[in-house]
DNA sequence: TCTCTGTTGCC
DNA sequence: GCAACAGAG
């Protein structure tokens, strides 16, 4: 009668509290075993870009690795729900329990919904603990009772509400021979560079930057051209490392608290997507859907040169080709291209928020529907102004050499220093086939603005 | 975690 | 001619 624990966006051993909670149930129970289990959606997996593909694949991996290989993989898809296809491996390892961490956005809610009804069933309850986050979403209020709309005084209350200290591993347990369901997720389109992915790996990285960035964080967090971030989002997106894990090591200064700070971002995005369920999709201000967007032949066509790192704005086509060929980018970068896509093309975010869905490897529901929204303006944290990013300037204060507009656009490579930020200006700046912009910055700034006038609350 | 404009002061 | 800065949206 083993426990079964059900790994989810949770794919690591240490620090995981409801992991725990599953080997300390098995105890209990008298033989110690746990029947380790990752539930994968065939049809949706083979939708997924390459390199989505294979940072999954390398995470599971590096997971059945550090299990001696007794990862049960079970698939589902069309024809077997994953409610069956839980219970299925809960019979088959004879378990009255399976154990979850708890997730908070939509479609994780739907999933454990659905895998507790199709275990309640066949007599066996679904356990849920912990979550993916320091501070569970919900947990931080208002004095009145209600969820926060500003960052900052949520980041107050945040740190003041605290958290645990990071969990090992529980011993004397046995992982339960795995059960022959379908084998590993089978990635079926060719991987463009090597994926590092898995627990070690993450827990390498945060060394890593702990060693060479982290002090600096501050002052280089912004910088596009050099390596001044964590590169923890992949490792945060599937829990091969906990925030707790990596709380419990930061100081009081300023490079440590700025990066806290960040980690407090995702928490916040999880709080308002708990509390607003519908904004995974849908405007969290709903005086922007009465906003005027572009749609038709033309506007597919710049959503189509945006997609593609064509829009002629290098800074914008830098980071776009950056998340093609990588499978991520750099966070300033997201809100350059963020901001040209709603405020100089005029189209809706969601048509950037599922592309970056599609193509990012650290994909996460909060913080991609939220950033999102943070930067179109109709979002949490609204300020007194409208935000609209000026693409040029952010790669003169970003990308202050033009290092990483050369490294990702080889059509400007023949270009030195700054420059290559406006390279219209040059006589041959446009020789290898770069294309001219696609649209006048100031003029689409103003006619954004115009078209937020028109949804403006006037008060009488 | 914004950008634009106008002013001031310096050379 | 320009950088630095304040004020405004």
């Amino acid at each position: 009668m083993a426990r079964v624990f059900w790994f989810r966006r949770d794919l690591r051993l240490q620090d995981n509290i409801a992991l725990n909670t599953a080997i300390h149930g098995a105890k209990q129970d008298g033989d110690a075993q746990v029947c380790g289990l990752y539930v994968v959606n065939t049809d949706d997996f083979h939708a997924l870009s390459g390199i989505r593909q294979w940072s999954l694949y390398e995470s599971l991996d590096s997971l059945g690795a550090s299990m001696d290989r007794k990862l049960t993989i079970q698939h589902y898809g069309k024809t077997l729900g994953i409610g069956e296809a839980v219970a299925k491996v809960a019979s088959a390892a004879g378990a009255k329990t399976v154990h979850a961490t708890r997730a908070f956005d939509p479609a994780g809610i739907a999933e454990q919904n659905a895998v507790g009804l199709a275990l309640k069933e066949i007599g066996v309850f679904l356990q849920l603990d912990d979550s993916y986050y320091a501070v569970a979403p919900g947990t931080v209020q208002k004095p009145d009772g209600t969820p926060y709309r500003v960052y900052t005084p949520f980041f107050n209350n945040w740190f003041k509400a605290g958290w645990s200290a990071p969990v090992a591993l529980a011993e004397g347990f046995e992982w339960f021979e795995p059960i022959q369901c379908h084998g590993k997720p089978d990635p079926s389109k060719a991987a463009p560079f090597k994926v590092k992915a898995g627990e070690a790996f993450a827990l390498r990285t945060w060394k890593r930057f702990q060693d060479r960035a982290l002090f600096n964080y501050d002052e280089l967090r912004n910088r596009a051209d050099l390596s001044g971030t964590s590169h923890l989002s992949h490792a945060l997106a599937f829990g091969e490392i906990h925030p707790r894990t990596i709380l419990a090591e930061l100081a009081d200064s300023a490079g440590h608290n700025v990066y806290r700070k960040e980690i407090a971002w995702r928490e916040f995005y999880a709080d308002v997507l708990w509390h607003n369920q519908h904004t995974a999709h849908d405007y969290y201000e709903p005086r922007f859907k009465r906003m005027r967007y572009d749609t038709g032949s033309e506007a597919e066509a710049k959503l189509s040169s945006w997609q593609q790192g064509k829009t002629g704005f290098p800074m914008v086509d830098a980071g776009m080709r950056q998340l093609l060929t990588t499978g991520w980018m750099h966070n300033r970068v997201r809100m350059i291209v963020a901001s040209f896509l709603v405020k100089d093309l005029h189209l809706e975010w969601q048509q950037g928020a599922a592309w970056f869905e599609a193509n990012l490897s650290d994909f996460d529901p909060a913080s991609n529907a939220h950033g999102w929204q943070w930067t179109a303006g109709c979002g949490t944290d609204a300020s007194p102004y409208y935000r609209v990013f000026n693409p040029v300037m952010q790669g003169y204060k970003f990308d202050p050499d033009g290092n990483y507009v050369r490294n990702y656009i080889p059509e400007l490579s023949h270009i030195e220093g700054k420059a290559v930020h406006e390279p219209w200006l040059l006589v041959d700046g446009l020789a290898k086939g770069y294309p001219a912009p696609i649209v006048d910055h100031s003029k689409e700034r103003e006619e954004s603005l115009r078209r937020l006038e028109e949804i403006k609350v006037h008060k009488a």
